[in-house]
Order: structure tokens, then C-alpha cells, then sequence
RNA sequence: CGCGGGAUGGAGCAGUCUGGUAGCUCGUUGGGCUCAUAACCCAAAGGCCGUUGGUUCAAAUCCAGCUCCCGCAA
């Protein structure tokens, strides 16, 4: 793709719509390559333990370029100016609201979406999360339409990333981000001059990713290795798997299989130390905890964890 | 003023209630043992106990203020 495809195809006005750091290699290549003529973004929230308030990180690239930026608390209250700003194509990625019907009906070549899965797979809000959580060898990156219903949109373009035992929420979300940047410029030209493809969602095939909850990080030793090492990178580097060290939250940011089988020993008892950390009875064996983060502590090698506490061995992790 | 935990040699912790010699598990350095080692043995270095002030003959420890880190909640 050149400057001179990219002029053929006239200079589209162009609404870019997302928020988290996900959001930001997309915006950037769409800056780098075309005019974006507004960015829709989050309002600043308050963040952390002194509530101060923090803009998102595609206001920050909004602000960088000097692009207008918008922060509706919700999107029906921007409809009109969006209207006004007369958009060619809304694209959207990792915005974080529903888009309204008739915000759909405002752009001309419609609205279409980037998102983090391969669709019908994992519809919603943590398909990075969702995809190693449930033991995924592959996901990708779909562009589609955006429609009414959830992420059910007609699929223009799609583009798969396995999925490696190395691989964690933030590694893969480095991975797809960037991936999403390169797939949208090359679809984006067929887009614009009318000559993408468009196929619709397969719904029989159709599951879900939905957001993380609470419950979702709390660790139960007695599902199997495969499943709770998913869980713990799935959530790695956010928010964190966890469970309860007598009774405060021991957070499990990284662990390992092991091969100790311990079959008198309680689920989540702590049964053996080694020399990166300490294995932990599950439902089909043991797991070995190599980096953890008491409350009120910070991240730490369970190795040190140890140093600092004798006797761990016998006691139950909840 | 949302709730709570924490700050002690390079790391993780104990000691604080009941003021009075700075301790544990590691790491580091040197030496030993060993075919060898992440194992074992011996030895050493390394701390004004977050900061400021107060009480006291004496403060890591009691009192007050401040700074920073973190878990939860939003």
C-alpha cells in the first residue's frame, strides 16, 4: 500500500472511536497513513487510591497530534456533533460502549470494528483474557461491520495469531495490537473504494468473551494444571489470578506444572518447596507458584516468598 | 478525608504489645569438600531499623506530623 493508492481512493473523513492502550497502535497507523478528522474516547475516569483523574490512553494520542477529541459519557449525548462532523467511516476499536442504532446509520461507509478474536469467536468485552483462559492454540484479529447485537457484525477481514505456552494476557495483547493496526491498513483501502468482502457471522459457531469479573481471578485448586495456568497467564498482566493465604489475597502471577501427584494431600495444601517456588496440590496434581504478590506487598519471586516464611509447607491455599 | 496492609544490610521476613548487645532464611565475596553442582561445610563483608520532631538515663520499639509502596473498593 502507497501514499497514491491511498489519494485514489480520496481523502475519507475518518472518526476513530477506542480507549485503552489496545486502541493506541491502531489510531497511531491510521494517523500515520490518513487525516483523522475527530477521535471518541472515554471521559477521564478516576484511578487508583487517590481517585486523581487519568484521560485514556487514545486521548493522550488524540492531544499528541493536535486531533479534536471527544469524551461523551455516553455516546448518544455526541450524536449530533458526530452528525455535524459529517464521517465518511466510524472506526471503532476497544471503545467501550454500545453504539446506538442510529449512530450505525451516520457514516456513509458504515461503521466497522477491530476487535481481538476470530469471530464468531469470543464476541465481547476481554477476548484477549477469554482466549488463553480457555486454552485457545489460536485467536486473531476480525474487521467487521459493526451491528446492533453484540461484536455479530458481517466479518470483512480476519487474521489468526496462535497462541504459544508462553504466551500471557499482556504478551498476546502486544501481539493482536499490533496485528490489528496492520490488518485494518490493508483492509481499509477495500473498505474505502467498495470492494471488501462482507460474510456474515456463522451464530450457531457464535461464543463469548465476556469481561473479567471478580470471580473470574479467584483460583479453585481443585480444577486441573491446564486449566488454572491458563487462568493465571490468561489474566497476567492484568488484572491478576488470586487466591487466600490464610485468609489475606496472595495474588499468582506466574506458575508452572509439576509432576508431584500427592494423592492424600488437600486440594490447595502447599506440598513441596524447589528452587523457583512451591508446589501446591490440585485437582489432577500439583502446581508450582513461581511469582506472587501478598496484599500489601509487591510482586515477588515465590523463592523469596519463602525465604521470609518458614513452614509453608502443610498449609492450605483457599 | 472510601477501607486496609507495609517501609529493618542486596531480596524476603522476625523483633515493636512488655523500650536496654541488630536476628532468621537467602543472596554476595573468600575458603573447603566433591568427578562435578543450583547440593553440603567454614568464614567474611554489608544496617544511623523510610523521614522529621517529641517523651526517656536509654527508642527499630512509645507519641505526633510527613513521604513513599501495595491490596481492596470505585
Amino acid at each position: 500500500m502507497n501514499l497514491d493508492d491511498i489519494n485514489i481512493t480520496k481523502n475519507p473523513t475518518i472518526i476513530f472511536m477506542g480507549t485503552p492502550d489496545f486502541s493506541v497502535p491502531v489510531l497511531e497507523g491510521l494517523i500515520q497513513n490518513y487525516k483523522i478528522k475527530a477521535v471518541i474516547t472515554q471521559p477521564d475516569k478516576p484511578v487508583g487510591r487517590k481517585g486523581e483523574l487519568r484521560p485514556s490512553p487514545v486521548k493522550l494520542v488524540a492531544s499528541k497530534n493536535n486531533i479534536l477529541c471527544l469524551q461523551p459519557i455516553k455516546i448518544r449525548e455526541a450524536l449530533q456533533e458526530i452528525n455535524e462532523l459529517e464521517p465518511d467511516i466510524i472506526i471503532t476499536c476497544a471503545y467501550g460502549q454500545i453504539l446506538p442504532p442510529e449512530l450505525l446509520l451516520i457514516p456513509r461507509l458504515g461503521c466497522i470494528n477491530v476487535h481481538a478474536s476470530l469471530l464468531p469467536k469470543l464476541r465481547g468485552g476481554a477476548p484477549i483474557h477469554r482466549a488463553i483462559m480457555n486454552g485457545y492454540s489460536k485467536t486473531g484479529i476480525t474487521i467487521m461491520y459493526m451491528a446492533e447485537g453484540m461484536d455479530d457484525g458481517d466479518i470483512i477481514s480476519q487474521r489468526e495469531l496462535e497462541i504459544t505456552d508462553e504466551d500471557t494476557a499482556s504478551t498476546l495483547h502486544d501481539k493482536l495490537s499490533v496485528m490489528g493496526r496492520e490488518l485494518l491498513l490493508e483492509t481499509l483501502p477495500s473498505i474505502l473504494n467498495g470492494t471488501n468482502s462482507r460474510v456474515k457471522q456463522n451464530e450457531e459457531e457464535a461464543t463469548f468473551g465476556f469481561n473479567i469479573k471478580r470471580e473470574d481471578e479467584k483460583i479453585d485448586f481443585s480444577k486441573t494444571k491446564r486449566e488454572i495456568i491458563n487462568q493465571v497467564r490468561g489474566l497476567n498482566s492484568f488484572p491478576g489470578a488470586y487466591c487466600l493465604f490464610e485468609d489475606n489475597i496472595l495474588k499468582v502471577w506466574q506458575c508452572r506444572r509439576g509432576e508431584g501427584i500427592y494423592e492424600n494431600a488437600l486440594i490447595g495444601e502447599i506440598v513441596a518447596l524447589y528452587n523457583d517456588g512451591f508446589g501446591v496440590k490440585v485437582g489432577n496434581g500439583e502446581v508450582i507458584l513461581t511469582e506472587i504478590q501478598p496484599a500489601g506487598k509487591s510482586k515477588m519471586p515465590a523463592i523469596n516468598f519463602i525465604n521470609g516464611h518458614k513452614d509453608i509447607v502443610g498449609k492450605i491455599l483457599k
